[in-house]
DNA sequence: ATAGCTGCAAAGTCTTTGCATGTGT
DNA sequence: ACACATGCAAAGACTTTGCAGCTAT
């Protein structure tokens, strides 16, 4: 479970944004989840402490988040969103939907050599890449459980 | 360009699917681009060779040949497809949009490798992955000319 | 004071569906 | 014949926007 909680307004402050009570809680709620939560998700979470937040604004912030590189938006049919900005793939459980992180290094150093790689050979000009894997989620693997969706 | 337009019929008689005027022609335009195009661009072509094809009749179709294992869907907020079925992976245009294939064996061997260092260490089942390459296509590399979507 | 936010509700986009009619086998 | 497809239009799901009233700075 990701522990940082506090000092979202620090790092709003820092991109020289206004401090309001749904922005703050929005980030908030994002940093404290590891489950790329959609915006629907999020918004439920946000009401728990500030009732009287729309979904519209929720939208309104997480593109914010996004625009100002505090959260990345993972595609897809419907959006998910993530405040984690340290370089990750994910796994996505093609059985619950879940989607769980694939951290850095673990991946990191060959999908660099192979990014190289076709760049050289194509000639495109790869800036960066994105690598989804699809499987069973432990849960699903043992489970007899029928299918959930996430969140 | 791919040149594959005629046998699309016995395509869908060998999976036992009707054979009906929209589903061939579906099939066949898919088949005839690399533009990885949306349903409304299929649908506009499609109505050049029948004219009262309806949208959602070409939903219906592509989303069958997804189903039948005839074409992919490229995720994202708009729905993209594909009738290259050979195992490659995608390149997009951060500028114009534009996807372009990056094939195959330029990927694969090393992808193949990633796959089963990152199921090894995070004991996830991982059956398949897609990897999603950013940045400028060739002709948005040299021209000044303002920015296009694709299709 | 005032540029920027917000809630609300209405409007958009893309995609799916219900239904009566038409069609491949 | 008859199960399956289609066209049309209406409905859905998700997201964005206009606007008048708040609010952080």
């Amino acid at each position: 479970m990701r522990t940082i909680t506090k000092n979202s307004e620090a790092a709003l402050r820092a991109l020289g944004l206004r401090l309001t009570g749904p922005r703050r809680v929005v980030l908030e709620v994002l940093r404290g989840t590891e489950s790329h939560p959609t915006a629907e998700w999020v918004h439920r979470v946000v009401r728990r402490r500030l009732p009287r937040v729309s979904l519209g604004t929720v939208y309104r912030n997480l593109r914010l988040l996004v625009a100002e590189g505090l959260a990345a938006e993972i595609p897809g049919p419907h959006a998910r969103f993530d405040a984690n900005m340290a370089a990750h793939h994910h796994f996505t459980c093609v059985r619950c939907g879940r989607i769980l992180d694939v951290d850095g290094p673990l991946a990191e150093p060959h999908a660099e050599a192979l990014r190289g790689r076709v760049a050289a050979r194509t000639g495109l000009a790869i800036t960066h890449h994105r690598i989804e894997f699809f499987g069973r989620c432990p849960q699903c693997r043992s489970a007899k459980a029928r299918p959930r969706r996430t969140p």
